[in-house]
DNA sequence: GCAGAAGCTGACCGATCGGTCGAATACCGT
DNA sequence: ACGGTATTCGACCGATCGGTCAGCTTCTGC
């Protein structure tokens, strides 16, 4: 008898496709993968992944389009609610859970956006970010609250991902994922919140 | 009569395949370059990168190579001079200045450490970002002082280079060195000082 | 039980990859 | 003017890239 998982993920080939690609693209690059490695992670053979999905964009799309879908309405959300400190403060806690529900997808095009500029799917995220930094701060912000606003999301992006890479195993399976939460809606109130006297200080 | 640049440019051919490589390398990403695109943006062929550079890996190494070894003394000036604020304050300092200074290394070596693992180079940065992560808190600290740092670090080196992907053109000239390298160092002060009642907060 | 759709694969394509090699060319001290 | 060294480059290598295609199996509706 098949575990549950086993036999879940020989159920849907493009499900299991598409998380394979996901793992890979987020650790290698999506340049740097390839649709050998892809099939070979996965169990399948390099024309089924194309049978699966048209290209290799395509299967990009299919791995990172749903967290784009979630960040757009996400900032949908925050843009129409306003910016009060009310507003922001359930922002963070959608923000950080957002980000906790989709780590390999949202360090998948931060930081390679750069790199894929002109990919259609890596375009909305870059439209959906910049629309976040706009509408987090007003556009004659002082330099430092633009400021904080990248190092908060950069940051908490990084943190998130950065840790397979640089901490030791020790470090990194001790920690709990509501802990993680909690500390990182901390962090990011902290950086995103008007504090009282940072302004003037 | 050719201008000063290249005239400079045309002296030293491997220092001026280092520089566009390392360009390449923080942009497009270090498995995505190809020495035939660094050797035609450069103005060279193929065959003299690799008779200046044993390897597309050595051409890596001297690309970002002085950014790490500058990092490493960093860091170890950093670990002999203890953790207080003093301390503290004169190394977000001259950190904020490495970062500057090293913009294009840094973001090459923090953003790929991942997907590079294994080619010495990265793996002398990973020991010295480890190093500094660890000294930045001590082991037992809460997990949200360890957050702090990775946010600190991994946003500031993310928000250097993400400019370029997510501002729009208006926003990233106007920007003035001095004034970011203030902002910055504010902004990361105040995540790595202990304020006044945050750890009772 | 049978036809057709869906799923999967190996063989193959042109292009490009990092890297080697030998032949030119440019530069240099003598 | 000459010999040698430094530099550049084109031709070429095996490997791998993303992608196409024809054919084989498996599943499904009737």
């Amino acid at each position: 008898m098949p575990t549950d998982a086993q036999t879940h993920a020989r159920v849907h080939a493009s499900e299991e496709l598409r998380q394979v690609a996901l793992e890979q693209f987020s650790t290698v690059g999506f340049a740097a993968s390839s649709l050998q490695q892809i099939a070979d992670n996965a169990g399948y053979s390099k024309s089924s992944v194309l049978y699966h999905y048209a290209s290799k964009e395509a299967l990009l799309e299919a791995a990172i389009g749903p967290a784009i879908d979630a960040m757009e309405s996400l900032v949908a959300e925050f843009i129409a609610g306003g910016r009060s400190d009310a507003a922001r403060t359930v922002f963070i806690e959608r923000f950080v859970d957002f980000l906790l529900g989709n780590r390999l997808a949202v360090h998948t095009f931060v930081n390679q956006a750069q790199s894929l500029r002109g990919i259609p799917v890596i375009e909305r995220a870059v439209v959906a970010i910049r629309a976040l930094a706009e509408s987090m701060s007003e556009a004659d912000a002082p330099l430092s609250e633009h400021l904080r606003f990248g190092i908060a999301l950069g940051g908490a992006v990084y943190t998130l991902v950065a840790d397979a890479t640089f901490l030791d195993e020790d470090h990194r399976t001790v920690v709990d994922g509501d802990e993680i939460r909690t500390a990182l809606i901390a962090v990011l109130s902290e950086l995103l919140l008007p504090a009282d006297g940072r302004t003037t200080r």
